[in-house]
DNA sequence: TATTATAATAATTTTTTGTTATTATGTTTT
DNA sequence: AAAACATAATAACAAAAAATTATTATAATA
């Protein structure tokens, strides 16, 4: 690797345009320039400087490297400027969790950074498992996953509930679907995936049909939007599960209908949500105020 | 500044999670390995990993650092792949001159750039003493100028002829403008100016007017966009002077005419053209062929 | 619990870097 | 044109930095 030092020689010995000059600016000898630049040579392998006489003329190389280390010294510049603070309201915070998930916090989110405009917002949404390996992988500072890890990298909090509900259409073939259903109807009716589907289908059939659970049920869609989830539902094509805010927030509210048991009573499972973050990383003290924002809104 | 080498080992100890297979791949001893570690700490004044027995995890300034470090290696990678190279026909070209000469030029060097897709055409239209600036600082490598610069700094060859020329408008409020001027209707029809306008002006004054060399001629307007300064003159506000290539490829051919003197002959002079180059930077190979382009326009 | 593996520390050697003194060669001044 | 001055290269030496070896403490693992 090209040694910085050297390059910083180099820069005033550019700029200066004089040997002595620039040993006087960087306190040191003149020999000792001479050395910088000689040995910088050596590294890249070509000539810098064209010395006619006791002047000289950069070569190509020469301007090359030279915009190389205004580069490299304002990069460094930078970095060092962005090491030092660690305030609460400026950085960036990269956050994981469900897509639903997602879109009931993102706005918060924005609205947060809106507020401080040094703040930038990365909300990276997917399954549970690619959320705890980005944040075992460094990708992710702070996850939010509905499954009580038990890796020791790992720590987790538990912030709240969500309600997973089953969601039907209102009307199939032209009429209307009965809400208090069973086992039997939905195989029939068929599912609605998206990424975190297997995993909530899975908790709702714990919860209230543990007869049936070797059963499969064929699948009638895919969506991996949030927001077009519930159309191919509303348009009496399969039932799907979600969290309930997030089928509260569909437009179409009038063509799907949430499913009860026979007692109508609604088909609602509670599940915890986490937090989660590595253990020994310390998180940055930006994260402490939205970790509040997070957990106020559960 | 940063010490590059203490940034790789650092790399590497990221990557492989380990100070002993770490200094086994960069062929150097465990404790060396501590050292660069140890020393880096110092030199960015906060720690970069969290030691956690014999494990470790990256703190917020360690993750910084090892983006830092990766983006400067391969900026690294890419100055030496640059250096090494100097072949005819991939790089930079930095070329200054004449608005004028710029726009019969700029087609040809972009033709040359098509031809070969590792070309990068950066072409500056100005006067000729912002050219020969910007030679000297390195901003430029080759000028194209109309004087013959002195410079002990510079070395100028002559590549041809350039011919300039009096427009005049074909028509001014109306009624048609007498081609055979004499120097009292331009001083009552007045100049439009452009960059090189004056210039120009003094070389035609020399060859054509010479008695009259102290008057000074009203100025009609002024415009820095080649296509546009014949524009005013087509529409009868004044004269101006220009190259005469620069003349022939005025969309609005009709309304305007080349002045000629009371013998019917046209008010022309040829002006040298040079090109200007530092002395003692040696120009890169893919500059041969553009010289060669430019002298064949000629 | 014993064994093995890993990283930190201290002491020493090696390498690198910087300085002084000197020389050769340009620049400027008279 | 000659003398005075200034500048950069070189060589020899001193100082500082870095790498290694040997050792110890401690964590991970069988």
């Amino acid at each position: 690797m090209l040694n910085q030092q050297w390059l910083t020689t180099f820069i005033s010995l550019v700029e200066l345009g004089h040997f002595t000059q620039t040993a006087e600016k960087l306190f040191m000898t003149q020999p000792g320039v001479s050395q910088h630049i000689k040995k910088l040579e050596q590294q890249v392998g070509s000539a810098l400087i064209n010395r006619i006489g006791k002047r000289f003329e950069l070569t190509e190389a020469g301007l090359a490297v030279y915009h190389y280390a205004c580069l490299m010294q304002s990069q460094q510049q930078a970095l060092l400027d962005n090491l030092a603070v660690d305030t609460p309201f400026s950085g960036e915070c990269k956050i994981g969790c469900s897509g639903s998930m997602a879109s009931l916090l993102y706005p918060y989110l924005l609205k947060e950074q809106q507020n401080h405009p040094d703040l930038r917002m990365y909300l990276e949404a997917g399954p549970n498992k690619r959320i705890i390996e980005s944040v075992l992988a460094n990708q992710l500072d702070l996850g939010i996953v509905t499954q009580n890890v038990v890796q020791p990298e790992l720590v987790s909090t538990e912030i709240g509930l969500q309600s997973l509900c089953l969601v039907l259409p209102k009307m199939v073939a032209g009429k209307p679907y009965q809400p208090t259903i069973n086992f039997e109807s939905l195989t029939l009716l068929g599912m609605i995936e998206h990424p975190d589907a297997h995993y909530y289908w899975h908790q709702l059939k714990a919860a209230f049909f543990q007869a049936e659970s070797a059963i499969t049920i064929k699948t009638t869609g895919y969506v991996n939007q949030l927001n077009q989830i519930l159309l191919p539902v509303a348009n009496g094509l399969g039932f799907t599960v979600l969290p309930e805010f997030a089928v509260r927030s569909f437009v179409q509210h009038g063509d799907i209908q949430i499913a009860k048991n026979q007692d109508g009573q609604a088909l609602i499972v509670f599940e915890p949500l986490y937090l989660v973050n590595k253990q020994h990383r310390v998180l940055a003290t930006r994260y402490q105020n939205i970790i509040r924002l997070i957990k106020s809104l559960m």
